[in-house]
DNA sequence: CATCTTTTTTTACAAATGTCAGAACAACTT
DNA sequence: AAGTTGTTCTGACATTTGTAAAAAAAGATG
């Protein structure tokens, strides 16, 4: 749990009191390869720090998935969208490989911001940052062209490019797997 | 600026000590149609309360603008992005129309942030709410066509066809008005 | 009202992507 | 090792969109 709260150190100061509050909530779950995490129109109930591992949320397709969004080691991950409304999520989650969680549910959390002031910040700091993520997409999948947004997954995130399928890629690129093989012969 | 307590009121509860904070930092700016805002590669100062008007979000090009958004009376608009990252902004902002807004600068908010509760929770809930709109627009780009994308907007959004212009509105949907004006003629 | 400017539509052609089918290749299982 | 499965690549063809240039329609200005 160190690398949670060394998360939480490079936001913002947290007292000792309220690390222990936020800590006593969190439950740790191990999951193997492929597992599913939060199937489609289920209610996603927890917000959680992946100690070790990656995920994929996606939506599921007959042929092909569209995978929009990878999560990866020491990183919080949720179907945020349905945990922030408490509605049915339009997508699922799932571990890409063996992977290790510590969960915190919604409940807990929205109590964790009533008593606690590092709750606020670090809920305001982490939505700000999700949708500045978010925007620089907006911008990306109306700016650039699918070659660009490729080649700029080399530049910004390399582990992506190395640790995931290119089917997978291609979808988060916003074309098919043959599209983006179209491409990367184009630019060999 | 009734307006504006309003828009806080139905957020959650805010004390008239809060409010009072806050609206002493409220300046009033008006505008004609077509006035720049805030021009590329400049840093955003402000947060702004439209109190009536609206306004475009975009990125210049030489052809055709790359219009990515658009504001309304009784919401607040910013370049949020330059805004939280206090970096130059990548994108543009210009009245569409006349405009009257109540501006707050960032190192404001930023005390405001340190010495109410409820600028915390609203700063929280203003980030969470703008992440769902980008989650949504984000799954919108990847997930349907452009031609769902224009139909969507007649249910979602059907103020956005009547007032703004078709041109900005193609570039919104993330094609060239020329394509517009094709789904258009095949859809009618 | 006439003129000028901007917006929207149209056409023809080029480029990119989707779709469908199959082959080549890699990974995993037994 | 052989067979099974899943991933990546290739090719042919249909669809969509981009581009460029021009016409038509709508708005703005004097």
């Amino acid at each position: 749990m160190n690398q949670i709260r060394t998360y939480f150190e490079q936001i913002t100061e947290m007292s000792d009191e309220d690390w222990n509050i936020f800590s006593s909530k969190l439950k740790k779950s191990e999951y193997k390869k492929k597992t599913t995490l939060l199937k489609i129109g289920e209610t996603e109930t927890h917000l959680s720090f992946i100690e070790k591992g990656s995920i994929r949320l996606f939506i599921p397709k007959t042929d092909n998935d569209l995978t929009f969004g990878f999560c990866f080691k020491d990183q919080f991950m949720s179907a945020y969208d349905s945990f922030l409304t408490q509605k049915p999520s339009t997508y699922q989650t799932e571990t890409l490989t063996e992977t290790t969680l510590w969960k915190i549910t919604f409940n807990d959390l929205q109590d964790i911001y009533k008593t606690t002031k590092a709750g606020d910040i670090i809920g305001r700091l982490a939505a700000e940052n999700l949708f500045l993520l978010k925007a620089k997409r907006e911008q990306a999948l109306l700016n650039d062209t699918a070659e660009e947004r490729y080649l700029n997954l080399f530049t910004e995130q390399p582990h992506l490019i190395k640790e995931i399928p290119l089917k997978y890629l291609a979808s988060y690129i916003g074309i098919t797997p043959q599209a983006l093989s179209r491409i990367r012969k184009r630019i060999s």
